[in-house]
DNA sequence: ACTTATATTATAATTATTATTAATATAATT
DNA sequence: AATTATATTAATAATAATTATAATATAAGT
């Protein structure tokens, strides 16, 4: 965990960024929960309990920020808010999402598997791709599960 | 465009809804402009043209409801706006787009490029893809030849 | 034409996000 | 260590997008 706030405060200072007791407890939050897509407002609640005098829109500022950097991805499952996800450490791209409509519960793939699809993009469209953005909506194996039992 | 519209007032008959004037007229704009990405507010000022006593929120309950029938998509492309896209007639899985970070231009991409990597989810991860949203982000053709040019 | 459920308008309310501003903290320089 | 310039923050206020409410109007079947 150290490790990886060293490598932030890093990178912010690549940039003449500092890293500030609020930014540094608004990394940890995002550490902690990596594998949860926490709302800037779930983020807010839980740096709050670190850190009760930080304020709402410092937590967003903080997010942008990391967000330019490319630490952190801001995406959308549409509903009307932001979330915001830790890049792996030394990743390329983006990570893929499975949504399910059913409970609503996200999973995570880190495998690239658009590196076939991102060349056919480049030579049949001639469109340079920087980065990605799939997710998948569908029914996971626990509700499909569920389903069968109840049918 | 009168066959369209004539198919989409089917499917709302199916679910019992009703396909009123205000209705017809949001979805006439939406054939108009099937390439374009509108957003709420665009559809609102453009349907206004057609029917002047239209209110925001009825355009908002429209594009909704059309969503929910899947004769729209429903995306965000990470600006604040939800932006509504038409269905092709008869597509099973929402097109892909392509978004350009210098001009901010939309491509659209119709071929269904994630079919293997569907197979895959579904056999490794065990999920079953309903549905999927694929946004590539990048630099497009007009973009990377003007670059080209001043460089 | 009448009826009834559904949809609409107009407005208010909510929610998410961003901007402003004055105060504070930090880093760099002397 | 004091000084100065710069960056950052908290505490609002402001804005933008979307949703809810309640009274009225309308579509579509009878």
């Amino acid at each position: 965990m150290e490790h990886r706030i060293d490598r932030i405060k890093k990178q912010l200072h690549a940039q003449s960024y500092k890293l500030t007791p609020q930014r540094e407890a608004t990394v940890r939050v995002l550490l902690e929960r990596e594998e949860d897509h926490l709302s800037a407002e779930n983020v807010f609640l839980l740096v709050k309990e670190k850190a009760p005098e930080i304020g709402l829109a410092t937590v967003y500022r903080t997010l942008e920020l990391l967000s330019e950097l490319k630490i952190v991805d801001k995406i959308n499952f549409g509903d009307g808010v932001s979330r915001y996800d830790l890049r792996k450490e030394g990743a390329e791209h983006f990570h893929h999402h499975l949504v399910c409509i059913e409970c609503g519960s996200v999973e995570e793939i880190v495998d690239d598997l658009l590196e076939d699809v991102e060349k056919i993009v480049q030579n049949d469209w001639g469109f340079q791709v920087k980065d990605h953005r799939l997710t998948f909506h569908g029914i996971c194996k626990q509700c499909q599960e569920a389903t069968v039992k109840t049918t």
